[in-house]
DNA sequence: AAAAGTCCTTGATATAAATCAAACGATTAG
DNA sequence: CTAATCGTTTGATTTATATCAAGGACTTTT
C-alpha cells in the first residue's frame, strides 16, 4: 500500500477552490451516474468511495481523509462511476475541474501536482490489486492498519492509536473479505499481543510484528 | 471491467512523440525503480505490467495493446513502480513527459485527453478491485475474455476469436487465481459449450452466456 | 430504564480455490 | 529424430475463507 503525505495538497490547490460544502455523516458527496463537474479536497471528516455491481455486490474502493482529493473517477466519462459517502460529518472544498485545468495550463507547478495526484491513485490501486490478488487475510488487515495509522500520523495524530471510522463490513469490502473474517483477524492479532482492539478503538502494540506480517520473510531455501 | 476505445489515443498524441523504440518479446520497456522520463504509446505488440513484493510474489496489473499508454505509474515519484514486459515483439512511441506537459499547457484538448487517460486507468483499476474482491473464478475469467475480445474488436480483429498473448499463469496472476484454476475454468467453459479453447486460441461461441456469467441475475426474491 | 436497532464476536460447517502430483502436448535444442 | 523444456491439463487432497447461526455489546429511541 503506497502512502503519500497528501496533507499539503490543499495548500497548492487553494487558488482553485471556489466554495466549500458540508456533508453530513451518511450523506453522498456524489454518486454513481452524477455529472462530473468538480474535484473535492477534503478539509475535515472521513469518506469512503464504493462501486456496486448490477447484482448489488458492493466494493469499497478507498477511504479518504483530510487533505485527500476525490472525484478523479469522473473525468473520463464526465460522469462519476462511484459513490462518495461521508463516514463522519465532513467539509470539502469544491474545485470546479474547468478551473483546475485552466490554472494548470497557467502554472506548471499546479499541473505537475495534479498529475502526481492522479498517478498516486493509480499506484495505490496497483498496490490494492497486489493485496486482493496475493495476500492472506492477516496480511491485508496488517497492511490496512499500518497504512491508516501512517496517514493519521502524517496529520498530527498518534502513530499507534486510532478510532476507526468504518464498520467491519466496510473494512471487509475494501479488503475483499467478509466482516466475520475481519472480526476474527482482529481477535487473532489481539490474542497475539500485536494490537489492542475495543470496538472501533485500535492500538498498535507491536508495529514491527505488524510489519513482519505484511512483509513476511521469504522462506530460506538451502543453498 | 471498464472498456474504452483507446485506439485514437495515438493520433491526438502524435505531436509529442519524439522517437520510436523496438522491444523484443520478453524484454523490459521499463522496470521497477527506473527513472521516469516518458510515457509510451504502444504502436504494435502486447505488454504486461506487473509489480512484485519483497517476498517475491508477483501481481500482473494489466495487459496493454496497440493504442494504449503505459508509464503513468512513474509520475508520482519520478520512478517507475512496475515492470513493463513485452509479451510479443513490440514497437512503442516514446513521449517525453516534459513534452506532454508543455504541449498540454498549450492545447486544452490535449490536456483534457491526458487527464482522461489517467482517469480511465483509475476507473479500470476500480473495476479490478471489484473483480478481485467480489467475484468467483468463472466470473473473473468471463470478464477477462469479454474485455480482451472487445478491445481486439475495436482494433479491427474478430469479435469472437483471439490468440492469447499470455500464459495461464499470467492470466491467473492478473485475476488473483492460480494457473490450475485458470485451466480448469477454461475447461469448464469449454465443456459448457460457451467457448472453444485450444491452447492460446480461444473462440467465444456463446457471448451472451459469457455475459450472463459476468453479470449473474440477482436471485428472484418472493414479492 | 426498557426496547429496538446496529454492530461485533464467536462457533460450527460448507465450499471455492490452492496445493501437491502426475502426465500430456507443443516447441526448441542437440 | 530424440531429448529437453515449457506450458497445460487433470486428479486427489488440503486449506483459508465464506456461510450460517446465535448471542453479546453498544447506541439511540421512547
Amino acid at each position: 500500500m503506497p502512502v503519500g503525505l497528501e496533507i499539503t495538497d490543499m495548500k497548492k490547490l487553494d487558488e482553485v477552490v471556489a466554495t466549500r460544502k458540508q456533508v453530513k455523516q451518511g450523506q453522498l458527496l456524489f454518486g454513481n451516474g452524477d455529472a462530473f463537474t468538480s474535484l473535492y479536497a477534503i478539509r475535515t471528516g472521513f469518506f469512503k468511495t464504493c462501486i456496486s455491481n448490477e447484482d448489488g455486490r458492493e466494493q469499497v474502493t478507498g477511504f479518504q481523509m483530510a487533505g485527500e482529493i476525490i472525484g478523479l473517477d469522473g473525468i473520463v466519462t464526465d460522469r462519476h462511476s462511484c459513490n462518495a459517502v461521508a463516514l463522519e460529518d465532513a467539509e470539502v472544498c469544491i474545485m470546479p475541474f474547468a478551473n483546475v485545468e485552466e490554472l494548470s495550463r497557467e502554472f506548471p507547478v499546479l499541473q505537475r501536482h495534479v498529475h502526481k495526484i492522479m498517478s498516486r491513485e493509480i499506484v495505490r490501486e496497483n498496490g490494492m490489486m497486489m493485496m486482493l490478488g496475493n495476500m492472506r487475510a492477516e496480511e491485508r488487515l496488517a497492511a490496512f492498519l499500518l497504512n491508516l495509522v501512517q496517514r493519521l500520523h502524517a496529520r498530527g495524530f498518534s502513530q499507534s492509536e486510532m478510532i476507526l471510522r468504518m464498520t467491519r463490513e466496510e473494512i471487509g469490502s475494501y479488503l475483499g473479505l467478509k466482516l466475520e473474517t475481519i472480526s476474527r483477524t482482529f481477535s487473532k492479532l489481539s490474542d497475539d499481543g500485536i494490537i489492542e482492539v475495543k470496538q472501533r478503538y485500535v492500538k498498535i502494540l507491536a508495529p514491527e510484528e505488524l510489519r513482519k506480517i505484511y512483509n513476511p520473510q521469504p522462506c530460506q531455501t538451502s543453498i
